[in-house]
DNA sequence: CTGAAAGCGCTAACAT
DNA sequence: ATGTTAGCGCTTTCAG
């Protein structure tokens, strides 16, 4: 092993033949230490390149400093945007970022909780898989006082801990009611997998909308995704429109399922929006530049991991004194982007 | 502090009136140590719900099984794939992933550095900042016998550590050379900044291909771009038109200026592939779709990632066991995606 | 097969 | 203003 042996607070102590407690101190700018021995400390530190090890610190004060994410997938505009904005305000406060993928398995889900428990996270930041039902793998850390906030797609029944989402029913039904204004009508909606809370959501301001504007809900114009590709919604829509050739709109769960209809829409002749418009949700930044420009419900993925960061990290501070905190939920407001792909008229 | 005291290997010792040792070895699954205790203890642990302190036993074991990733940014469609692979190989392996983003600022990139140095992390994994010339913040590593990989983004003339990188040179050649076999020139690059190696080869895979089909490089032909968004792409096709309306094809350092690149054109009631073609570096799936569907080279992320962690993993075992490991390169290829885009006559 | 003891590197009482 | 002491929870000799 090469390993050269690495630099810790008692060979500077040696060093300086001082105590490591007055090195500790003196590093970490303590009141009452001399700002001669401050100094002596500070100067030889750097001179002999002293790193101090966190995994011991952590052991010793009972906190690592580092926060835990488990999120479905990371190879997707929003929630990348996400952990970015998780990122950047855990790393300002002083904490870093152990990340987990769940692949939206629950089984995934359950053991990355206990990866991150084990690794004695702080607090815990979690989206939750498809699959998960049972929230049980969270219990340890509500138990033993680590904070656990879950953002974007949260155990709606669980009423003891933090959320921060997005107006999805409101975004869904906005998103629906810019359609039907205009008269469009049958319209479809490509729903998500309904254990989803976020595309339960959606489903749910889409008939809400549809009962605001006087119809009845009619099973055969929604069509549900699994795996969310582009390719899925391609299929769908062509599936709805043969099922279908009357319907004139479509109420997309996510733009990916909205451009691949979109696309398919194209193939089969059918032009958007004159014959059949369309509306995401999510506001890729490539949806605008999309032929025709794609209309989406814009979430704002970066400030909801900002808001999520702060709001655990200020828990994990009330934990610390002890103080009590009590549980919110953050819903953000999403902003319909009306473009051409959904507006049969010149803007209303 | 509602936290329950965390359950410990004293605990479970003295509850079973045996001491710590013992218990430490039978979860473990030690060799001898007899079935009876190793039953009882195991199923006292589960039964009180311990959970291991890896803080604690990274201490003692100087190893964290942590490995830490430091990369550009998240929010991007190649190196999110990245990060994927990364962590399905390090998860699969028992190891956890502490993410860092540069942001492409150098001095991020030496926070982060330290940062994870100092989380003890095992190993590390690194895409350089655009910003940064200077690679002594990765010294420290070596030193201490912490394995480093670099991947994507690489310090060319580093050549003591591993690298994985795709073959930007030879992509950026074949798409170049596409185009030129085509009859297209005058053939533009809209290219990155040129601190990024990938850039650079590109670059050079550009100008590569314009040799050895006996044109002379013009400046005028290659606009640089910065901060690599869609307006920017849109700006510079429109300031090459501006200045060499006898264009005819471009070929963009990745999708977005690509994409961004097509956008202007249009506006500027030029067609693609007829009148401009277009070739861009990266393939999102996005890419596939777009009107005209784009043309790209294209890279495995995934793929990238999981070598590039596999690698960082057997360096981190050699090192284990005190062996040593040559630093290699893998150069990864690349594959040419010709869709409309680039393509003026059925394909060749 | 099991236990005792030491210690990883750091910090926090408690002294002085 | 600084030192002494005592761990944090775990693993690992070394004994038996």
């Amino acid at each position: 092993m090469l390993s050269k042996k690495q630099i810790t607070l008692a060979d500077l102590a040696r060093e300086l033949g001082i105590s490591t407690a007055t090195v500790s101190r003196a590093l970490k700018d303590y009141p009452d230490i001399s700002a001669e021995t401050k100094r002596r400390v500070v100067e030889l530190a750097s001179q002999m390149n002293y790193r101090p090890n966190s995994l011991a610190a952590g052991l010793r004060k009972r906190e690592s400093n580092v926060i835990g994410v488990i999120i479905p997938s990371i190879v997707d505009h929003f929630f990348s945007s996400v952990i970015k904005g998780i990122m950047e305000v855990a790393y300002d406060a002083g904490y870093r970022v152990m990340l987990c993928q769940s692949d939206e398995s629950y089984e995934k889900e359950v053991t990355d909780a206990q990866v991150l428990f084990d690794s004695r996270v702080d607090g815990l930041l979690v989206s939750i898989a498809h699959g998960s039902q049972d929230y049980s793998h969270f219990d340890e850390f509500l138990e033993s006082g680590v904070p656990v906030v879950f953002f974007d797609k949260v155990p709606e029944q669980l009423d003891k801990v933090s959320k921060v989402v997005v107006n999805d029913f409101e975004g869904a039904y906005e998103a629906s009611m810019h359609l039907l204004r205009q008269g469009i009508y049958p319209l479809a909606h490509l729903e998500g997998p309904q254990i989803a809370s976020t595309s339960r959501q959606r489903r749910q301001g889409y008939l809400a909308a549809l009962a605001q504007a006087g119809h009845t809900p009619d099973e055969s114009l929604i069509l549900t995704c699994q795996d969310m590709t582009l390719e899925e919604g391609a299929m769908l829509a062509r599936r709805l429109m043969a099922a279908r050739p009357d319907c004139q709109g479509i109420f997309a769960v996510t733009d990916t399922i909205a451009l691949g209809a979109l696309t398919a829409l194209k193939a089969l002749g059918l032009r958007s929006p004159e014959q059949v418009a369309v509306i995401g949700f999510s506001d890729w930044t490539i949806s605008a530049i999309f032929e025709p420009p794609l209309s989406s419900v814009a979430q704002p993925g970066l400030e909801m991991g900002r808001i999520a960061a702060g709001l655990l990290l200020r828990e994990i501070q009330a934990e610390k004194q002890a103080e009590t905190f009590l549980p919110e939920t953050i819903v953000l407001p999403t902003t319909l982007q009306a473009r051409r792909s959904s507006l049969r008229s010149p803007r209303p």
